[in-house]
DNA sequence: AAAGGCACCAACCGCGGTCGG
DNA sequence: TCCGACCGCGGTTGGTGCCTT
């Protein structure tokens, strides 16, 4: 999707030309910097996202670096193909907590956030306007104070069987499943086409 | 074939919460 | 107890590709 035009805008707090320091890079990002940031995770692991992204050499904030791990890069993420099921599961539960997209995305496996953000203002949402047959807007309860007794499909939900992030304790476990097909398990760096093939 | 509009999605921004010094 | 740094979340924006006219 992204051009190759980043590279022409991307910089754009160019503070002065001391490249070392206050040089924040934005917009999409490159292969490169997607490699950086997987190899340093890999071997680091991930959190304290500010120092991750000095330390790896990363021209980009540590939220940057974060919300590129979580909603893209990280291995067990899946995206597009929304299959009805989990469409169903979206709207049920949006009628009982509203717009809490995290709480949402935990119980749908390798979804992010921000992918069933999306999917619910593009898709979802339109219906609702439409008046078609979706009736969750009109239902949204209290969230705070009801994950306690909605009980229900929460609970369920709730189960192991959604091992949500479960295995990102260990970056480096979590990361090889995703690539062990082709990619040497005992080799923790990742080459591009490496890492592409395998994710595309 | 070209232009305009629309849909989708990646990424940024602002805010509130949490934690450590 | 206060303050600053960091993290996570939800809202919003901007770019790209597809579809329609």
């Amino acid at each position: 999707m992204m051009g190759d035009q980043e590279e022409a805008n991307s910089v754009d707090k160019r503070i002065n030309n001391n490249e070392e320091s206050e040089v924040v890079r934005k917009g999409p990002w490159t292969m490169e910097e997607d490699l950086i940031l997987i190899n340093y995770i890999a071997i680091h692991g991930e959190g304290v996202w500010n120092n991750l992204a000095r330390s790896a050499g990363l021209k980009r904030t540590g939220k940057s670096c974060r919300l590129r791990w979580l909603n893209y890069l990280r291995p067990d993420v899946r995206r597009g193909n929304i299959t009805p099921e989990e469409q169903l599961l979206i709207m049920d539960l949006h009628s009982r907590w509203g717009n809490r997209w995290s709480k949402i995305a935990r119980q749908l496996p390798g979804r992010t956030d921000n992918e069933i953000k999306n999917y619910w203002r593009t898709r979802i949402q339109k219906k609702v306007k439409d008046g078609e047959s979706v009736d969750c807007s009109s239902q949204i309860v209290n969230d705070e104070g009801s994950s306690s007794h909605t009980g229900g499909l929460e609970e369920v939900m709730a189960q192991p069987s959604y091992p949500i992030y479960s295995n990102i304790a260990n970056p480096h476990e979590a990361y090889a499943p995703a690539y062990s097909e082709s990619i040497n398990p005992s080799e923790t760096y990742l080459s591009g086409e490496d890492f592409w093939a395998v994710q595309f």
